[in-house]
Formats: C-alpha cells, sequence, structure tokens
DNA sequence: ACATTATTCAAGCGTTCTATTGAATAGCCT
DNA sequence: AGGCTATTCAATAGAACGCTTGAATAATGT
C-alpha cells in the first residue's frame, strides 16, 4: 500500500511548519512580520539577535514558505506570506493563551487595564460608522502608513503627549496597537485619561484586525 | 523593562505548542485523534511506533496541552484537549496544503476523484434538509459512535458491500470519512457507481465539520 | 499476595538544531 | 574598477531531540 508513504511524506511536510513555529525567536519574528515588512537588520534589533542569526531563522521560516522576500537594492525585504499564516500564528497564540490562562499566568504582571474591558472590533465598526468615536492607531508612524484601519489617525506613542489638541472631547477616542502584548494602546489610554478625556482601548490590534477581512486603508493585496 | 523578558517567556511557551506540533509523528497521532479518543495501544497499532514511542510523543503533546488523558481502568484514554486545537491543526494543515499545492504534488498521486469536484458542507445541510441526499459515514463504526454528521448512516467501508441493497437509487448518495486524505469515501464513491448509484464524496469529513461548529450526533461537549 | 496487562519513566546513543563566528556574495555608489 | 553595505553561507561546539531498551508503576483478576 502506497498509502502509508504517501502519507509519512505529506505529514511531514505539514511538520515541517509545525517545527518553524517551534521557537520562541522564530515566532517573535512572525509576529513582528505580522505588523508589516521589515528589513533583517530592523528585526535583529528589535529582537536583540545578532544579523546572521535572524538570517538563519529567516530561512526556516522561508523553507517552510511562512514569509517571503524580496529584495530591494542591497536590502532584504521580509514579510508574511499570506493572510492564512497570520491567521495560523493568532490561531497558534490563542490556543496558547487559553493555555496560559488555565495556569494562571497571563499577562497580571503587565497588564494594566486589566478591569476595564476592551472594544469589540465589531462595536468599534459601529461606532466609526455613526461617526460617534476618534481611532487612533499608536504604533509607529511606518507601520501605519504600510496599513492600518480606516478612519484612524496616525498618533505614535512618542507623539502623543504634544498632540493632544487635535483630539476632541466630546466624543470618546479608541486607541489600537500592534495586539494585545503591545502596551502603546494602554499608555495611550493611561495618558489621556488622565488629561481627562474619555479614553478605551480596542480588543485586538492591526494584525486581528487584518486577519479578519475586515477594510484596512493601504495594505497592499499579497500575492 | 520587564517587558522584554515578559515577551521572552510568553513567546518560550507559544513556542512550545510550536514545537509539539513539529514532529510528522506527533501531527499523524493528532490527526488520529481529530476522529475521536483512542487508547494509547490503538494509537501504536495505527501508526506504527513502538508503544513506549507513542507514549513519549504523547507526553509531549499534553505538555503542550493540545491533549489530555484519562485513565479507564488500566488503560489511558487520550483525546484532543478542545476544539480550538482542532482548529489549529486543520489551520496548519490547510497552511500546508498551500504550500504543497504550489509545489504541485499535492494528492495527485493518490487521489482518485481529482477530476469530480467533492460536495460543500454548506450545500450538503440543504440538500439534507430538503431530504434528497443519503449521508453515509464509511468510518469504522467505533468512530461514527463517538460522533457523527446528523443524518448519517454507519456504513463501514468493509461492510459496504454486502449492505449495498440498504441504499436508495432514486436519491443521490453522499459519502464522508476522516477528511481529505482519507480515502474510505473516495473508495465507497468507486464501489457504487460501478453499482449503478449516484454517489459523491463529502469535502472535508468530520473533524473538519465538527471544526466548524455544526450540528453533529453523539459528540459530548468537551471540558 | 501474586501474576497480568497497560502505560510511563529513565538511560543511552546517534542525529539534528542553535547560536556564534568569520568569510563570501550581491547590489549600489563614486 | 574599487570600496561599501546588507545579507547570506559555512563551520563549529554544545544543547536538544527521537527512538530503543529495560525497569517501574498502577489497576485488575485469581
Amino acid at each position: 500500500m502506497a498509502h502509508r508513504e504517501f502519507k509519512q511524506k505529506i505529514f511531514a511536510e505539514f511538520a515541517r511548519i509545525g517545527n518553524a513555529l517551534g521557537s520562541a525567536r522564530r515566532l517573535e519574528l512572525l509576529d513582528i512580520l505580522a505588523q508589516g515588512p521589515r528589513h533583517v537588520e530592523a528585526l535583529a534589533t528589535e529582537t536583540e539577535m545578532s544579523i546572521a542569526n535572524v538570517s538563519q531563522h529567516l530561512q526556516v521560516l522561508r523553507q517552510a514558505r511562512l514569509v517571503d522576500a524580496k529584495r530591494e537594492g542591497t536590502k532584504a525585504l521580509y514579510r508574511i506570506a499570506d493572510k492564512h499564516v497570520l491567521d495560523l500564528w493568532l490561531t497558534l497564540r490563542s490556543v496558547a493563551e487559553e493555555r496560559l490562562a488555565d495556569l494562571g499566568q497571563l499577562r497580571r504582571d503587565v497588564d494594566v487595564y486589566d478591569d476595564e474591558p476592551a472594544v469589540p472590533r465589531d462595536e468599534l465598526e459601529k461606532m466609526l460608522q455613526d461617526r460617534n468615536a476618534v481611532l487612533i492607531d499608536t504604533r509607529p508612524s511606518s507601520e501605519y502608513e504600510h496599513g492600518h484601519l480606516p478612519e484612524s489617525i496616525s498618533m505614535p506613542m512618542d507623539e502623543l503627549p504634544e498632540r493632544l489638541h487635535e483630539l476632541p472631547r466630546d466624543r470618546p477616542i479608541i486607541a489600537y496597537c500592534r495586539g494585545d502584548y503591545c502596551l502603546f494602546a494602554d499608555e495611550a489610554v493611561a495618558l489621556l485619561r488622565e488629561k481627562g478625556f474619555e479614553a478605551h482601548r480596542l480588543d485586538g490590534g492591526w494584525p486581528e484586525w487584518w486577519a479578519e477581512d475586515r477594510t484596512v486603508v493601504g495594505e497592499p493585496e499579497a500575492t
């Protein structure tokens, strides 16, 4: 029976992908790439790894077809290979979160607004339609430029303090950033409240929004 | 900044799960468990591995919380820890399939009815509502008993030849089994057509149906 | 209590993976 | 062409993994 042999081969392929997901370093890279394309060097500084090491891990991810690369002059630009990969990463993460939640050791240490529930994404869509909220993107502007939520205003965390006057006081302000493990939005909400604004954070960030096939601005359709 | 340290810890946890998915053998086990609970020995014979080896792989899966075990007298019954894990496995598989499809080396070798498109699951639901199809489950009866699609009749592949008279000739017969890489349904369709029935296979199998939160019969709500 | 069955644990050995280093390659600029 | 930069390749040592074997444990039956 060629049946078994076939199965072996195909499962080995599946495992290659699983294996690529089996290193904390690689997942960190994948997570960053979920925010948008990056050059090798940027990844290296952001993760505090050596360039050679990053490059090597990227090879593994690339062989598993989770990311792809494009040469841009002397630089190599890496990005998530397609939206299904983002899906896979988010699914993996949410399974892991469940697991950790059981163990009761998730976020608590860092989480600032545990008590205040985040605004669900569906609700935000309604609020934006009714125009009774302002949405700010607290990520660095390069990430905003690569893609962002519709109606969102780029307001990177480090510029926020000087730009408070641009924000309205008569409507709630919703802040989002890279996702649940990113603190930019939390910090923004804290600052805004301190200054007397009504502020909330969005549930999830750019990757979650994008993965759900909601409308976005700027994200070019990947190949 | 405790930020980085926290990130490291949490990504290490994510990676543990990725890592558990990084072995063909373990994925094979997971795939079998997606059909229903199994004892260690059953898994060993089905995968042609030594019992000790299976047990060891199961430990890895269990530590990653992808499966859990229950002692039943002298035996240990393993099963998928929860439906999200099934989701993760199916997502991983579909990403892998895309990758392989690109390489053009998927199924072709074995696939019998490549030309004949499988019946989508949504369509089957309609057909069953209108009562103009008969659905047969070609998996072994123990798997049927553990859980099956509504309205389906258990007709394990090895009993099918003697039980043809139970099937109607005036309505199409839809066969399903364990999923895309399982050949039972293909074989059933082949046999039925040869005998003059109208037969088609369902797209996907039990795990796909179950993961999509469609109504099922017999699957006890997992903890 | 003892034997039996089913599973897990522990040790060992060969293979594979990781991070680091230093060299090699590829594209730009003058 | 020659120098420069960004990235990848190659080689290494040490850690981790996978499978096997044989012993240990746990529940059951006599």
